[in-house]
DNA sequence: TATTGTTATACTCTATAACTATA
DNA sequence: TATAGTTATAGAGTATAACAATA
């Protein structure tokens, strides 16, 4: 996992700078120190898309050591969770509705099948295609994923209140709404 | 670009589902319309994290596009930035700034120094050590991509008013600094 | 002996294309 | 001829380890 931030910021205040032309920096995140050090971010404070990415990250980094099996990553998760509310999922439609590839789909689906977690299973009205469905060790390991999952999400935001979870929520939707077209 | 979210969501409502468990989910986004039939994402929709992941792909996907040159991810763009704000950096400093291991600060810089935007000094005090330093030609596309990037910025967020840009921008600083220890 | 930066190498994730079996 | 799913292959991007130069 990597990319775009400090492992431990330890932000500092630094000198205030043109804060008038950067309405969302404040000052304790324009900087960093390291190496007994400060420096500058430049104008990536100021950037929505640097913070969406830092906060997605921590989301991300912390998501496999909580769940506690590094195998399981949010997209394995993803894609048992919209089988296990999708019975008898066709693997081309798991792939469009997670926005994968199709071998992206049968991989995870690999994944999940090798661990006894879910089966293939033919379809009698078409002989290509493969409706995909829990297994009782899946029923019972995505009950317990559920679980684990929300309690991450929760420790995720405990930081924030209900109005600010709320604020927070919305203001995503527009911004993936928005971006509907592009994704 | 991938994962975890449908390319075109088309997104309808459905029958709503244990409501009162899911105070952040609404009924617009517990439901995906795909192939004319109606898939369920789980719990998913009830996660922050599933939020922040798709919000932070929308900007990801449109960054390259929108500057222009695919080439120029959010990473090297961040590196050049960086390195901007703080002339004479060295590559260790850059790589623990921007949270990259010494080989893909080295590229990130090889990538830049092909293009003429910056050029590794010898450091007096320390022959081992380079500080990497602006180009004339880095200093031009620097000032060039920062009004891209911003105008990029500006449209990812262009649906939301300036309090709601202020408290998405003070959650997630929440969010964060809560999760600065796990990163 | 430790550190800066580069190179070598490998691993993960993803995609496109080729293939098979059905339709 | 087209589609569902698999397999083959290749390209990013990342990391760790080994190395050269310097401290």
């Amino acid at each position: 996992m990597a990319g775009v931030l400090a492992k431990s910021p330890k932000l500092r205040e630094g000198k205030q700078l043109k804060m008038e032309e950067r309405p969302l920096a404040t000052r304790s995140d324009t900087k960093i120190t390291l190496f007994d050090r400060t420096f500058d971010y430049g104008q990536l404070p100021e950037l929505m898309g640097f913070h969406l990415r830092r906060a997605s990250i921590v989301d991300f980094s912390t998501f496999s050591e909580e769940i506690g099996d590094r195998a399981i990553t949010p997209l394995r998760y993803s894609a048992l969770e919209v089988i296990g509310a999708n019975p008898g999922l066709r693997q081309t439609q798991l792939a469009a509705i997670l926005g994968l590839s199709k071998p992206a789909a049968t991989l995870a689906i690999d994944f999940w099948e090798a661990r006894d977690c879910l089966a293939r299973r033919r379809i009698p009205e078409d002989g290509r295609a493969r409706g995909i469905h829990l297994t009782p060790e899946g029923q019972r390991t995505l009950g317990e994923l559920r679980r684990q999952v929300a309690l991450h999400d929760q420790a995720l935001t405990a930081s924030l209140s209900e109005p600010e979870l709320r604020a927070l929520h919305s203001a995503l939707r527009k911004i993936i709404e928005s971006g509907g077209g592009a994704m």
